[in-house]
DNA sequence: GAGTACATGTAAATTGTTACATGATTTA
DNA sequence: TAAATCATGTAACAATTTACATGTACTC
């Protein structure tokens, strides 16, 4: 149910309507939850049937605002603070990595090369913005502390990439 | 369709069981994808059905014995090499990690202290296992190399819980 | 002979993906 | 007025979880 609650902390600063949650969702929860932009209309309706967010205005073109209510505060802190933590992973980014073990020489370097590439074009950008980042907005700031680390798992795996191509190399 | 490759490449090293090969998954592929007992039938049912897989022999106790076919080598190749990887992340420790910023300065510290407890508790035996095979394995066997990212990731996030933990307290 | 570990599954519910449907408002 | 963007959803399918069902062989 972690989305669930992704959408709660997401919804909380204020007032925003689906099409807003979907696009801050993208922003706050890059590199940590994924979620397609449908989904974000099925959570507001399974938080407002929970008593955990509620409808508080309609706008143009059937917009609907929610917000967090009380009830919905208190759900998410719960959450974090009571609820065992459901600790399973699954990346695929990471298995295809150890999966080049698998194959010849030639196929595992360019597969490594390729992900080096990939992974170094999302971190770049992240780390000036970071720094953009560090003179504006306090050190808590969600948004911040979330492509902190994102871009810190980004340099865990681009270190093992380079050690595996060693590796491979000196086969 | 991660979890079908996942499965395909713990099979190539030898004929084995569905039991044995659960036990097998849990072991190389912790910390990078997660799968039920019960999903090991299925899957190698399926990859059975597409020629990924046959079945070589039946044992004791209901015990069937698969083995990776040609195709199936050919299969993970294909993934491998030429199918654009899925980057969607969904990590419920690293929600968590993040969404401790919604929570107050007790419970924030608390939660955080909680984590570095459990993330430590996974990482040191994992350091003293992958030091004793260092000096037995080949450097690219593929059970070290997994753990060995493992290792980087739980380390990348215990870098960061530190650094929240410091941001937190300054408050 | 009782308990443990071996060994394979099925059914129902939930969650996530893909593709489609529908219409309103703004901007060029 | 045509295109882009806003805005919300539904239906069918695939993947995952949870709970259950069933029986076998070894070990104390």
């Amino acid at each position: 149910m972690s989305l669930r609650h992704a959408v709660l902390a997401t919804l909380l600063p204020g007032p925003q309507s689906g099409y807003d949650l979907a696009k801050k969702f993208d922003q706050v929860m890059r590199g940590v939850w994924y979620a397609r932009r449908n989904q974000m209309y099925g959570e507001l309706a399974k938080l407002t049937e929970a008593g955990f967010a509620e409808e508080v205005a309609e706008g143009p073109r059937g917009r609907r605002t929610y917000q967090v209510t009380p009830a919905g505060r208190d759900e998410l802190r719960r959450w974090l603070v009571d609820v065992e933590p459901d600790r399973t992973v699954r990346d695929e980014s990471t298995l295809r990595a150890l999966l080049v073990s698998t194959l010849d020489r030639g196929d595992a370097l360019s597969v490594l090369a390729r992900e080096e590439r990939v992974l170094t074009a999302e971190l770049e950008p992240l780390r000036a913005y970071l720094r953009e980042l560090a003179r504006t907005e306090r050190p808590t700031d969600p948004q911040a502390m979330g492509l902190e680390l994102r871009a810190r798992m980004l340099e865990a795996m681009l270190g093992w990439i380079a050690d595996a191509r060693r590796r491979v190399q000196a086969t």
